[in-house]
DNA sequence: CTTACGATCATCT
DNA sequence: GATGATCGTAAGC
């Protein structure tokens, strides 16, 4: 860490989160999930995204309208929407669209950059392939809950940002992860190649 | 390598 | 009472 405050990162604006919700989700590959946490600054490039939308999408938690859960969705874009799934597991969305509508971005998997001893010792792990290669564990790793909920990425201890130089990568595609509507949708999106993204595709 | 299952709880039926 | 945008462990090939 270090080269947080010399300006190599800067914060992705509200422009970027207007964009459609699937151009969202391919372009959040390859930015940075930036945690700040007791003086500790947590950081994962995205590597692995999913798109929910409001129409069209039997998977999506906006489909019969809001509630409680899921209010955050129908708020503003860039901020973050997390639930709590399974009895276990945190997950953390980033809300797309206009207000009122209820669409987000699943964040799925990071490539973990800085901090991986506190990560390690969240996750009560030691391999670095067993941190963020999934959406409740980079939760658990990078220490988000539900006390997120609804903050805003642009401003807060948890932020989205991007570097003034994107390395080269293939976008791959696929059908989403682990739910039983909607399957037909291939609005999973990840690095090709990239060993820390969830599953392996079956190519 | 793969598949199977229990944990555990907010939300919905 | 059942389900789920999951994970870790165990067991099978």
């Amino acid at each position: 860490m270090g080269n947080l405050l010399t300006g190599e990162y800067s914060v992705l604006t509200t422009s970027f989160y207007r964009q459609p919700t699937g151009v969202v989700a391919r372009k959040l590959l390859g930015k940075y999930l930036i945690r700040s946490l007791d003086g500790a600054v947590l950081v994962g490039r995205i590597v692995e995204t999913e798109g929910y939308y409001y129409r069209g999408d039997p998977a999506c938690h906006a489909l019969r309208g809001m509630t409680k859960r899921n209010e955050v969705m129908f708020g503003q874009c860039g901020h973050a929407y997390v639930y709590f799934t399974y009895g276990n597991h945190y997950l953390l969305n980033v809300v797309t669209g206009k207000v009122g509508r209820g669409e987000a971005v699943l964040i799925r998997a990071l490539e973990p950059i800085e901090g991986l001893d506190v990560m390690c010792q969240r996750r009560g792990r030691e391999k670095e392939l067993d941190l963020t290669t999934g959406p409740g564990k980079l939760t658990e790793a990078l220490a988000i809950d539900l006390s997120l909920n609804g903050s805003d990425l642009r401003s807060s201890e948890l932020m989205i940002a991007r570097k003034e130089r994107q390395q080269n990568f293939t976008v791959g595609r696929s059908a989403r992860i682990g739910i039983s509507n909607g399957k037909d949708l291939l609005e999973r999106y990840y690095i090709a190649g990239n060993r820390y993204v969830s599953v392996r595709p079956r190519d």
